[in-house]
DNA sequence: AAGCAGATCAACCGCCCACCC
DNA sequence: GGGGTGGGCGGTTGATCTGCT
């Protein structure tokens, strides 16, 4: 058996608040202060469930909330946070005064996740997308599709079916919407259209590969569309490489050991305890909540 | 101008946990 | 120690807004 309801749900009003109900939450707050949320409808005359009540007051009415779009201070401050505890919405809105958690979420669900993922990288580890396809093969077993010192390059798309090369030469950067990841976004039919020098000219990354290439591979006739390589993550692309060519011979040029699976990685819990060492490294006022494992 | 799709965000839901008796 | 309760939390929903065709 399950908890009550806290309220008879089919006699409380629900819904958008009115501003009298907001002024008589206020005028509550104002004479009483914050206390048993499940008395204040009837003490301040709402039909509305104490919940509610309190929701209303902590995500809209409380007079030091603020109501002005986040900043890109903000922003920063929201994206290095959850790159280090992940979605604890209220803990990351206890960095930043004026802002709820409810704000926090809203404003990763509909813009910082959608910014990060059109930059190419994923919002839940906030590495790129090849770096997670490439760690998604060595958890799997898979082998590495591309594993090179210089370039790799993925047919995996995402949603809008856009077609990720990345250059791993960057160094993994430490605000990730002012940091150039080398990272070139195309349709899938766009790429195979367009010829090796017509793409790397775009990023010099790119073109830097295109020196090493041998001299046939180079010119402008050849398109990208010869090395794409298999997706990592569809059964007809795990094992199987379209584009073979450039990835033997830049494989040839740039030998690396192939990452071997499980056992070189670390636990669980390393990788837990690590990422909270790092949080508390660089947000010191964490250090007064207590993190219990 | 109307209809549609996507974006936004306030509000709700249900689970969890700390506290109190 | 155990059950009941209030409050906090993250995830989800749905009404409204906005922009595009």
């Amino acid at each position: 058996m399950g908890r009550p309801p806290c309220c008879d749900k089919a006699n409380v009003k629900r819904g958008p608040w009115t501003a009298e109900e907001d002024a008589k939450i206020l005028a509550y707050v104002a004479t009483h202060g914050i206390g048993n949320w499940t008395l204040v409808p009837q003490k301040a005359g709402l039909n509305r469930c104490g919940k509610s009540c309190r929701l209303r007051w902590t995500n809209y009415l409380r007079p030091d909330l603020k109501h002005d779009n986040f900043t890109p201070q903000e922003e920063d401050c929201i994206l290095e946070l959850h790159k280090t505890i992940g979605s604890r919405w209220s803990l990351i809105a206890k960095q930043l005064p004026g802002r709820t958690d409810n704000d926090v979420k809203n404003y990763w669900n509909t813009k910082l996740k959608k910014k990060l993922i059109n930059m190419g990288i994923d919002p839940v580890t906030h590495k790129p997308f090849a770096q997670v396809f490439a760690e998604y093969g060595k958890i799997s077993g898979l082998p590495i599709q591309n594993a090179t010192n210089h370039i790799q390059f993925y047919n995996n798309t995402n949603q809008n079916n856009q077609l990720f090369i990345f250059s791993n030469e960057t160094s993994t950067p430490h605000h990730h919407l002012q940091q150039n990841y080398s990272t070139q976004i195309y349709t899938r039919e766009t790429l195979q259209t367009l010829s090796f020098s017509e793409v790397s000219s775009t990023n010099s990354s790119f073109s830097s590969l295109q020196s090493q290439l041998p001299s046939s591979s180079s010119t402008s006739t050849s398109t990208w569309n010869d090395y794409i390589l298999g997706d990592p993550l569809t059964s007809s692309g795990t094992h199987q490489r379209q584009g073979t060519f450039l990835s033997n011979q830049v494989e040839e040029m740039h030998p690396v050991e192939q990452p071997t699976c499980s056992p070189a990685m670390d636990s669980f819990v390393d990788t837990i305890l690590a990422r909270d060492k790092q949080m508390l490294m660089d947000f010191p006022p964490l250090l007064d909540v207590y993190l219990d494992y």
